[in-house]
DNA sequence: ACGCTCGCATCAGGTGGGAAACGG
DNA sequence: CCGTTTCCCACCTGATGCGAGCGT
């Protein structure tokens, strides 16, 4: 069944005292009563998220709640009752069975699967005005609790999401790619939190590949609306772990594995069970609990959702769209051995390259990846990075028809959303960043006009550092496992001043955590620090450091070494983590990532 | 002598492609 | 029959262990 009501019997039931305080899902307890708490109160309204927190919060936190239009959410069946605007955040979590030993074990209810998206926050990726801000999102958290949470890769899932992500499963597994990495603000630095991802179904519907795009294909079968005993949910690693750990850098998401297989018994903390052929929307949960572990359901507002629809991906086998299987071979090291002209690409002289650009002149300052900015490869992998534009604006082919969301989600009003959801924060946004939004690879890939590619660079570069965490580049972002044992090696100076990125605004950096823990320390309790105020901050240095992000990175390069420059601090600046491994920088070659494009598009 | 760093080799694991197998 | 899934392959990355070299 879809779910909802028939499952809201169940949670209508008042809470037991006894289970006041249960378990994150990073202790794991079995805790049935928790579940209660998703269909408290009826309906709630379904276009908007007014959680009941909103009253309560300080109105800028309150205007952080847009319209909500489909596409970009989770799906809810309309036979489930949407959960009640006044149901606390914390209500996202799964009723039970939630330690990583068992949370694959799936005990949500359909409804918790299908119709929890009014729990969760959901925000539109171009907030504000659609600067570096712009994947940040807000969450509904209350007086005590404010998290913002920034998605670092966003850049690299705008890519993919134009052309609707796919993502493998696999019996054994198979890693995201992208994956989820996000950097988080707000949260009291003593605190303790569990952050976890779960995976929900975006839409009701099944999908198939046809004609060169993807088209809905009947419904989405009832076991993956919640029956399933899959695991459903990823809890990090580290949690739980103070605020001021899960904010002191990146949290990295990259060994979470999809899987398909719902009996697998190994592994089950590492593995997301999902449906081949169905949409899927990753989110973002972040709990208040206590040292042990343990969540006081007391409090409605310490837990906090967030949803990042770009991160939105269709579950599959076997790659449908050519378009994603180069995207992912171009960005995914591990799949280096699959691009094309990869020797010549990267290891020759430039000048002597087989696949020169033919922009070369232009490109040079109009993609910082490009032959004057040459980077690690990580940083370019991951960044706006090595595609060239031309294979999306050049007039033999513009953005792909047959199979990018233009196409194919105009139907079902997802892309229509994704791509106007900047126009609906007119009030807020920018003609520019309107611009912007609509046309991702004109903002990062255009010329240093444009703030929001160089942003996207600063962000990327973040990302790139936490592409694969347990590397020595990965510096400061490096994800959770060998955090630490990298942090042995790194230095905490910063070669420059607090750069432009989201992290900026994002008092993400440790000055700011010491002084947040000096506040609360001090008693002040809650953090002032408004994030209007902090955006407004991040759009000021947007554009005045455009240039010199890009100027960084030529430094970079031959300047002196800039390992020292390795810091903890999440959302490092790219420029500051010159490798001096030649295998990567090999990559670091401008048209690498344009050579395998040409051929990819004028070689069929 | 001890500790540290660096370079190299090895191994585990991740990647997409392609063919075969499976199933409706 | 056709679409989907599974398996194996070659290639690559990254972690780890080991020994050599160097400085204290």
């Amino acid at each position: 069944m879809l779910g909802g009501e028939g499952e809201s019997n169940t949670y209508a039931s008042s809470k037991d005292a006894a289970d006041e305080r249960r378990k994150s899902p990073a202790v794991d307890v079995d805790d049935p009563a928790a579940s209660n708490r998703f269909t408290e109160h009826g309906m709630a309204s379904d276009r908007y998220y007014i959680p009941s927190t909103i009253s309560k919060q300080n109105p800028e936190t309150a205007c952080s709640f847009i319209p909500y239009t489909p596409g970009g959410t989770v799906y809810t069946p309309s036979s489930a009752a949407r959960y009640p605007s006044s149901l606390h955040l914390g209500s996202v979590l799964p009723p039970a069975g939630f330690s990583p030993s068992t949370a694959g074990r799936s005990h949500f209810s359909p409804a918790y699967q299908l119709g929890q998206s009014a729990g969760c926050a959901l925000y539109p990726p171009y907030t504000g005005s659609g600067s570096a801000l712009g994947n940040m999102a807000l969450p509904t958290g209350g007086p005590g609790m404010r998290a913002q949470v920034y998605l670092c890769n966003r850049p690299l899932w705008l890519k993919f999401h134009r052309h609707q992500t796919e993502m493998i499963i696999t019996k054994q597994g198979r890693r995201m790619f992208p994956f989820l990495s996000f950097n988080i603000a707000g949260l009291s630095v003593t605190a303790h939190y569990n952050v976890f991802v779960e995976v929900v179904l975006a839409d009701p519907n099944h999908w198939r590949f046809q004609g060169g795009k993807w088209v809905t294909c009947g419904k989405a079968d009832n076991s993956s609306q919640g029956t399933d005993p899959g695991n459903k949910v990823y809890i990090h690693p580290e949690s739980p772990n103070t605020g001021a750990h899960w904010m002191r850098q990146e949290i990295s998401f990259s060994k979470l594995k999809l899987t398909n297989n719902k009996g697998t018994s190994h592994n089950t903390s590492q593995m997301i069970v999902l449906q081949s052929l169905h949409k899927y929307q990753p989110r973002l949960h972040i709990v208040e609990v206590t040292e042990d572990g343990v969540e006081d359901i007391n409090s409605d507002l310490k837990t906090q959702c967030f949803t990042f629809p770009e991160t939105q991906f269709i579950a599959v086998t076997a790659y449908q769209n050519t378009d994603i299987t180069q995207l992912k071979i171009d960005h995914n090291p591990f799949a280096k051995g699959f691009r094309d002209n990869y020797d010549s690409m990267y290891t020759a002289p430039e000048g002597d390259r087989l696949t020169p650009s033919p922009t070369d002149s232009t490109r040079a300052h109009q993609i910082v990846p490009g032959t004057r900015y040459t980077m690690q490869p990580i940083f370019q992998d991951q960044f706006v990075n090595n595609l060239p534009q031309n294979r999306f604006y050049n007039s033999e082919r513009a953005v792909p028809q047959t199979n990018s969301l233009l196409s194919s989600q105009t139907e079902d009003g997802a892309s229509q959303r994704w791509l106007v959801a900047s126009m609906q924060q007119g009030g807020n946004g920018t003609s520019a960043s309107n611009k912007l939004d609509l046309t991702p690879y004109d903002g990062e890939y255009s010329s240093s006009l444009l703030p929001y590619g160089i942003k996207s660079l600063s962000m990327q570069t973040s990302h790139a550092l936490s592409y694969y965490p347990d590397s020595p580049f990965t510096t400061m972002s490096a994800g959770w496992g060998s955090r630490a044992a990298y942090q042995r090696k790194v230095t905490h100076g910063l070669p420059w001043s607090p750069r432009p990125s989201p992290t900026t605004a994002f008092q993400e950096d440790s000055d700011k955590v010491k002084a947040q823990i000096e506040e609360e320390v001090n008693g002040s309790g809650a953090l002032i620090t408004s994030w209007t105020e902090s955006q407004a901050a991040a759009l000021s240095l947007d554009k005045a450091d455009s240039y010199l992000t890009c100027k960084r990175r030529r430094l970079s390069l031959n300047g002196p070494s800039t390992e020292d420059s390795q810091s903890n601090t999440k959302c490092e600046d790219l420029a500051s983590v010159t490798t001096n491994n030649s295998s990567y920088s090999k990559e670091a070659l401008p048209s690498k990532g344009m050579a395998a494009y040409y051929s990819f598009y004028t070689n069929p």
